[in-house]
DNA sequence: TTGTACGCGTTATCAA
DNA sequence: TTGATAACGCGTACAA
């Protein structure tokens, strides 16, 4: 094939092959009817010609892009990426072209990619991120995009939604630790955070009221290195403590900061890392954490978001249940 | 704002403004001229209709997408994710769409990638997949996509190079570890891992016949726990060694697997991992790792399509040397 | 079975 | 400063 200037359009293919360009339309997808003869002529010169249709002028006339939007705060945690991952791995199959909005948790960014995929033309969104919210998604919907939103519960005519489960479990496992356990509970609070670590730890400070224990709330930055430097600190007067920690990098801060202090986890230092992924079998001691597969929140978001699409979703929201992995981070 | 059935055109803009639509193309893209009062009228009128312009005719129109394709092989890996978030900031910064494609280390995918980007239109492509080589990315420039390569040494006209130094540096701490370490070395070497891999491997073994040394080479999966369990085994025998492996999760797997066998780290076992991450860190003994950031690759690879893209790309190659970060699983 | 003609929503050229 | 009008590349009734 030599080396084309610009493209082959289905006007050149057409007049190569002595048809009009509606034959060559039907031949590209299978459509209406077309001679067997004819059709292979069509095909042969296509490939001759090299001719590849362009998505951008099929998308303008059939009013479909065949293409999704996907937004998320940031690809740079490990179980927002796997739930990427678990959508592209859909698209992949299912001839989807994935647009990729990321939104650094500011909520300028945020709207802005509102405005992107609403010009986009995608056939609808996913929505992974705590910046947005009902409005923002009836939003989209008044521009006939349907959205699937996860980590959050708004059904609406054209929302779907992945709750995550999270409640029932962590009120167990704390009033497990009423029953055997020997520490006061500590909820790691990382500021501005989202919605999800905010409903933990409401259900945190709930449970502990109902059964009229004490508790602990600390601040800490959402980065590894100062929250160990922060415990570090800590570690130095209060020598014992159950600590519930967002992630597996807060996790292992709180546990390397115990280690490096002296402390023996989980005989002084119990931690529960909230959303594991596999660094919590890695890091040592291995980490006891509330599991959910995000990878397949990511299949089943898409496949929820193409039955929406095509009008067959029937049941709007799934939800899908954490999990508790224990390890040795924990006693019980 | 109403419910809208479907989109705004410029033409329902045009009838509400009493203008013809040529005028609100003008007011959409600040070309030509307007009259300050008929600009202002017209963008009540389009901020009352809620128009939003259609992206794709305006990519129809002028044969410009402003979106670009990024091709990877998963987004599972924490290094690759952070070169993917980093070209997400510059097109988030610079008005790019992002299309996303993985290819599971698989053939087949990766060429479907390439014919979806080319359908696709988009204006330029950045390709981080081993699955793919110079005939490929000469085949997307001949349907006039630029690319730039990350991980390879390709320059052509309308082709790019990110490409990796770690051979000195390879050679440097193979050569330091004769002269101060005490162990034979062994590459970890896992099946059908890429460009990356067998290059650095080629230099461990070229090094170690230069000096006359010997070396071992094991395979492993590209697992945690696979690899986890073959350690575990090999190392009821074979007490002693330096191990040089790919990523973070491998050399941890070493790590753990010699711990949890009653061997210390770094004195009878060392590991050293070729791609570090911020889990370098965070695992215990920490890794001394090859650092390169990636998250600035994928900036400075979107900086370069965006001139290739537009002609001004100078220097078709930009290299990242590795830095060489000793953490405790080494001795130095 | 094939071809004609129009529409998809823009930009851009040229007159007015 | 504005307004027709022709592209852009394709799908699709409708007619032949």
């Amino acid at each position: 094939m030599e080396n084309l200037k610009d493209h082959v359009t289905i006007y050149e293919v057409a007049k190569a092959a002595n048809v009009s360009l509606a034959t060559v339309s039907r031949v590209i997808n299978n459509s209406g009817t077309v001679r067997p003869d004819t059709k292979e002529k069509v095909l042969r010169v296509i490939k001759e010609l090299g001719y590849k249709p362009s998505g951008l002028a099929q998308a303008l006339a059939t009013n479909k892009s065949t293409s999704i939007g996907v937004i998320i705060p940031s690809a740079n945690y490990v179980y927002i990426s796997n739930m990427l991952n678990g959508v592209t791995e859909v698209c992949r199959d299912k001839g989807f072209t994935l647009n990729l909005y990321t939104t650094s948790h500011s909520r300028e960014d945020a709207l802005s990619s509102l405005e992107r995929v609403i010009k986009s033309r995608v056939d609808g969104v996913i929505v992974f991120d705590d910046e947005l919210d009902a409005p923002d998604l009836e939003f989209l919907n008044n521009y006939s995009v349907p959205v699937i939103n996860i980590n959050n519960k708004i059904c609406e005519s054209k929302i779907g939604c992945i709750p995550f489960g999270y409640e029932h479990l962590i009120k167990k496992i704390i009033e497990d630790n009423f029953v055997r356990g020997d520490k006061k509970m500590t909820f790691v609070h990382v500021h501005n955070s989202g919605r999800l670590l905010s409903r933990i730890e409401n259900q945190f400070i709930k449970v502990h009221k109902e059964n009229d224990r004490e508790y602990n709330i600390v601040n800490c930055d959402d980065s590894y290195h100062r929250t160990y430097q922060d415990f570090i600190e800590r570690f130095k007067k209060d020598r014992k403590g159950y600590f519930i920690a967002y992630r597996d990098s807060i996790a292992a801060a709180i546990i390397n900061a115990a280690t490096d202090s002296g402390l023996t986890v989980p005989d002084d230092i119990e931690v529960l890392s909230i959303i594991g992924t596999k660094y919590s079998s890695i890091i040592r001691p291995s980490i006891s954490n509330l599991y959910i597969d995000f990878q397949e929140v990511g299949k089943c978001s898409m496949y929820m978001l193409i039955d929406l699409i095509n009008d067959r979703l029937t049941e709007k929201e799934y939800k899908f249940e954490s999990v508790y992995i224990k390890k040795y981070s924990t006693k019980y």
